[in-house]
DNA sequence: GAGCTGTGTTAAGCTACCTTAACAGTCTTG
DNA sequence: CAAGACTGTTAAGGTAGCTTAACACAGCTC
């Protein structure tokens, strides 16, 4: 029980995870990662990213000497990978399969991408993989679903067994017209 | 650019989605929520609640009186109506359609209620009616899908459009297989 | 090689969220 | 209605993750 303390223990939290991919995807492109780099890539300032690379030594998932390069450990790098390798299944599977616009699947994306576990990542991408197949079945699929209802207004009482109290797809609905449009 | 950085900008953080739904939950159950009653259920501690009860209020989400029992404003009801919905049609997903373990389908949706936007929501609950109701092409993506490959080791080269310079399937297996059985 | 420029670090301070310890208010009970 | 038992609040302190300001170091340039 108490599952939701686990949000803050997880392996690495949000700000973390994006450090580290920062640091990853500086040394793909550039060949190294510095302070100064990582700090206007990042949006925060060169104090900030050098306090956040003192908790990332300790935790271990990188190396780097006063003034010098930044370097991921074995396990930051894994880490790094397995959030960008998160991250790119969410995208897809968000866009594609659910077709939400581009803007809404990246940012949830990029929000959840270090708090999925790789199971459901595994089955996510085994899902989208599937349905964007030619696969006969997920042909009819795509065409099927494209004209499914999108509420389940039309549901008798009871013939829906996923709403409880509140009818889910009301609830949700209300949300979205009560933002209204997004910025 | 900069989504990242969104993350501390949500509306509602993690703990405070979970504070709002367990005033929710004790309102349903007992006709009132009261600090010692939430400090029991959240796991933490009663100056903890109280603290967090302030900032609540702060944000309009609850009223509350010094001794008082604690009660949610219109705008916080909506906001624990909604992240319960979220982390329905999340669990019902990832548990029934991904076929993930009840334990971490359950962990998963709850440390990313707070996040999914509730475009996101409607359309997963979409797909989730979809997929779990008797039309003929659910039907047989269910048993479709049951057979296809877990993995795209035998994918040709190219073939698959999705994984970059690393397989997404390794990539995210490696993680799985290297933590190993869960607690 | 002295000084300027740019890069990086330290220091101090802020918010969020938690803790324990001590205090205050409420309620029950004889 | 006073004593004791709950219940709830305040105070002080800790970690995480940021900020700005001030300082340290490195590398040119002349």
């Amino acid at each position: 029980m108490d599952i939701w303390k686990r949000f803050g223990e997880k392996e690495v939290s949000h700000s973390m995870a994006h450090y580290l991919q920062t640091v990853a995807s500086l040394k793909a492109e550039k060949g190294h990662a510095r302070v100064g780099d990582m700090a206007e890539r990042l949006g925060v300032s060169k104090s900030g990213v050098t306090s956040m690379l003192h908790s990332l030594e300790r935790r271990g998932l990188v190396t780097h000497e006063k003034y010098g390069c930044v370097e991921l450990t074995h396990e930051g790098s894994g880490l790094a990978t397995r959030t960008e390798s998160s991250r790119r299944v969410l995208t897809m599977f968000l866009s594609e399969i659910l077709g939400v616009p581009e803007e809404i699947a990246a940012e949830d994306a990029c929000m959840i991408e270090h708090l999925v576990s790789p199971e459901v990542s595994i089955e996510l991408l085994r899902l989208t993989t599937f349905l964007r197949s030619p696969h006969p079945v997920a042909a009819q699929f795509r065409e099927a679903y494209h004209a499914s209802p999108r509420t389940c207004a039309d549901h008798a009482p009871g013939a829906c067994d996923m709403c409880g109290a509140t009818c889910l797809h009301e609830s949700l609905v209300y949300q979205v017209e009560k933002a209204g449009p997004r910025a």
